[in-house]
DNA sequence: TTTACTAATACAACAAGGTATACAAAGTAC
DNA sequence: GTACTTTGTATACCTTGTTGTATTAGTAAA
């Protein structure tokens, strides 16, 4: 795609990737405490990520973390504007909420006013979600251009 | 396929959720810096998706994060290795190995011995990608437990 | 030459998931 | 009753990626 930066990227990009590099200094020295003192068989490592697959299939599939993330930035918002934000199907879209919502990522609230108005909102744990998927996404991201 | 918990997992998860809630607490901050100075439109929000999208794409499809999180925990590790830790089929295994090379996560060494030997890798840039994965991967199984 | 071994490729079949298109419920305005 | 809005649902199609099975490539020992 090669889209020209955004400002507000840029900045976003830059303050966030400060953040990480104290992020990634303190995983990495707890990681390394944990290996060095313990050798891991083929068998126990096959296991632990079978432990870790659920969730991340569930939140890596297609659609997921935009959603979150939409919210994240938008805060309270209704079926048909995530829709336009992200050009997505309903089905799919219906599918989606439903999904996040049933594992508690985010919350449906639905006001019977005048207008039906229903709107999605974050979950701690879908905003504590987003929140650890932002290093990864940018770390990733900045790093593919400059490679 | 709720496998018992391994000591590994458990020692793992309290000591990387201990440090993720510092984490989690030093990316809010930030994050709330920016983003209470700035009104952000949806157009805004769609191309900053975009510009996460390919690096997101190539990253969270599957086995990417498998591979890598395997290598992180073995270093240097054979094609037939990975292979039977993570049950995968051969075609697949060497797409998503070629793709990773090709996108800098990964080294493919060639030692050509009696027994022929390919070694795969982690560059850095592999390295704090997974690094950076784990607190998210961690953090969202571990609540989905308690969910 | 044959066998043995790892690494990788070829190709057809299959399954999951996403999409387009159209339609349904719920409520108000005309 | 008809039209209009928003939020979804139904159906059927189609694309993408994964798998199974078999095969090739390279190297060395027997």
């Amino acid at each position: 795609m090669s889209v020209p930066p955004l400002t507000l990227s840029a900045e976003f990009r830059k303050i966030v990737e400060a953040r990480m590099n104290q992020v990634l200094k303190g995983i990495e020295e707890t990681f390394n405490q944990i290996i060095e003192t313990q050798k891991i068989t083929p068998t126990e490592l096959k296991d632990e990520l079978e432990s870790l697959q659920e969730s991340f299939n569930l939140l890596f599939q297609k659609w997921s973390l935009e959603i979150l993330y939409t919210l994240l930035l938008k805060d309270a918002i209704g079926f048909g504007e995530i829709k336009k934000i992200l050009t997505v199907n309903s089905r799919t879209l219906s599918d989606k909420l439903k999904m996040l919502q049933k594992h508690g990522y985010i919350t449906r609230n639905v006001t019977a006013g005048p207008p039906l108005r229903v709107e999605y909102t974050l979950t701690s744990k879908g905003k504590n979600t987003v929140l650890l998927a932002l290093p990864l996404l940018y770390y990733s991201s900045s790093s593919e251009v400059k490679a």
